[in-house]
DNA sequence: CTGAAAGCGCTTACAG
DNA sequence: CTGAAAGCGCTTACAG
């Protein structure tokens, strides 16, 4: 039989209700400091941890917060899932909190598993991730059940009084073209994805705005290419503009897309005999990547892997606090990762000697 | 309010024990069918679930099951619990049961939190992933907890009688050299890690044992390269091996280590023209892979990240079973994954000519 | 400083 | 077929 409250009690001759007051720092209960000493020692000696679920159905807090998604095909999806929920566990575990994690294959089933989250009581907060067309609707559910969540995505527009999170893409596309033209780049190219989405509107908008700021020009549309996260036609993109004469071609890439477009780069400038680096002569590139990324050959500037785990560090703390309700809600997140030199594999390519 | 037990009953005029017993499908409960009928449909009315903490309390279940890890530095593992987790909580869940991730930086918290679990009783069952170092003062701790679980991990010799899973290393590196020999492959040779870890030396029998058997003679010891999961030192052991002579260089590679040697091999022989190709002329390779995993350039057989994400599938039924005790245990199981083509980015080299 | 009592929302014999 | 009652292990006013 594991110990309960009134194992420890009995020990000390002392009624439960003291114990358990001592022992949540109640600061309406009286004890002697001898009396605590006792009692925190009882208790240590004794292994005694609460019962979790006692202790949720009389408090009416579970400490705990449910992660929920839809699973996605997209293999980047789960790569980014699966580093988050470890942060994020960390993270809450810090907080007294469990992170429970929840996966369906369909939006019905998800919106369902909310629904009974909410009545069953089964936790305190809810972290939604993944495709905005997928959380508005689980985060309006949720909103009507008043069951308190954060959302990742970009809902600001549509739903400024959420708790939501997500990275300033604006801003992470203004650092890339900055370094570029930093670096002494002026024809910068775009690689991006042709999806419908918030955070790809995002970073194409920062990639023009700061072009225009910067070089005082639009970018040269020929120079725009947007594909899925694939080799294939990003390869045959990239090499189009390498054999662009001198005066068109681009010297600088900006990568608003997967890794996939960063291989078909590096690709096609070996082809050539060339490698990416962080100077004005040769070529240049900088941008996002997904987890986990090491360039093959040359050497870029990256937000590397978008930094999932400092997005997930980033947020707790703010969560936590809405739960506690101490503090006001800070409720648009928007998280600006690192720009850094992106780890290389370094393969020696072409002609070089191998030691 | 949310809807509670007592509501249900209420608004049927019956009492609460006798809608919870409709409910949970007691069979020493009594009722007529059109009865059951109503009670079913008012507690879908009414939205009812019961809640989580009052049963888990009284019934002294939680239906929750706690995954356990150390947070490693590796990004390899961290991408292996990723898919894990994933993998783990869709088929718990399918089985009503939640899965909760916890880890802790050290094992020492991880000690004392299993110790936490055990007495809170706040899981039914934990599942311990991680090296076998620390997986196995773990499992012990558990163990004289009397707290059921699951370890992954080789502790078959120490600990038969332990519910352990890890795959079957000695005959995946049979099928490998099986692959190789079979396309007419003679000389084979071995990348492998240089850990002292149950998996490591299991992989290396395998492939010793599997070599004599179909070969009829011991690998070539020059052939034999063990290394960090680095590019470096495999890609100057496997260029080193693709300059010997003819009568002594190597046609066939069995892989077993990470995507480095992998990326290691690939560009050796790209410096030659060469890629890895299914075929008994030119080099052939054959192997394990960490998750996610594309060749650049060739093809190859391998076990796709391991299929971690079927290990989980593989593994959940026999835990739940465990749980409810209905059926004798099976403790060791060893999974066998199935050996197939590797997704290639197909990345066009050196002379071809680009679409 | 201390203890008896009610309550959280269920489940489960048990008596009718 | 049905209902009153005790119990799971805590917390929390409240009375002393």
């Amino acid at each position: 039989m594991r110990t309960r409250l009134k194992d420890v009690a009995a020990k000390l001759n002392l009624s439960p209700a003291l114990v358990s007051g001592v022992l949540n720092n109640r600061n309406n209960v009286w004890a002697s400091e001898e009396t605590r000493a006792r009692i925190v020692e009882a208790a240590a000696a004794l292994n005694y941890h609460p019962s979790a679920a006692a202790q949720a159905l009389s408090k009416g807090k579970t400490d705990t917060i449910v992660f929920v998604y839809r699973r996605l095909n997209d293999p980047a999806y789960r790569l980014a899932y699966g580093g988050l929920v470890d942060a994020l566990s960390a993270e809450l575990q810090g907080a007294g909190y469990d992170l429970v994690v929840t996966n369906f294959a369909t939006q019905e089933e998800v919106l369902e598993h909310l629904q009974k989250l909410a009545s069953s009581r089964a936790c305190d907060a809810v972290v939604l991730w993944g495709r905005e067309a997928d959380t508005e609707p689980q985060a309006k559910l949720l909103d009507s059940l008043k069951m308190p969540f954060l959302v990742k995505g970009r809902h600001e527009s549509s739903h400024p009084a959420w708790h939501q999170i997500d990275f300033d893409h604006e801003w992470m596309m203004e650092q890339v073209v900055e370094r570029l033209v930093g670096l002494g780049h002026t024809k910068i190219a775009y690689l991006g994805f042709p999806h419908d989405e918030g955070f790809v509107h995002g970073l194409r908008r920062g990639f023009f705005d700061t072009h225009r700021k910067l070089l005082g020009s639009d970018p040269d549309m020929s120079l725009i290419g947007e594909f899925e996260d694939e080799v294939a036609p990003n390869l045959n993109c990239v090499s189009k503009w390498l054999a662009l004469s001198e005066d068109r071609r681009p010297s600088a890439f900006a990568i608003g897309a997967g890794n996939r477009a960063w291989q078909a780069l590096e690709c096609s400038l070996a082809h050539l005999g060339e490698q990416l680096d962080n100077r004005a002569t040769g070529y240049a590139a900088a941008g996002i990547t997904s987890s986990p990324f090491s360039l093959m050959f040359g050497r870029a500037n990256v937000f590397q892997g978008i930094e999932i785990d400092n997005l997930a560090r980033y947020v707790t703390p703010g969560l936590i606090r809405a739960l506690s309700e101490k503090e006001p809600l800070q409720f648009v997140h928007r998280f600006r990762p690192a720009l850094s030199e992106s780890p290389t594999l370094a393969i020696p390519l072409g002609g070089q000697k191998l030691s």
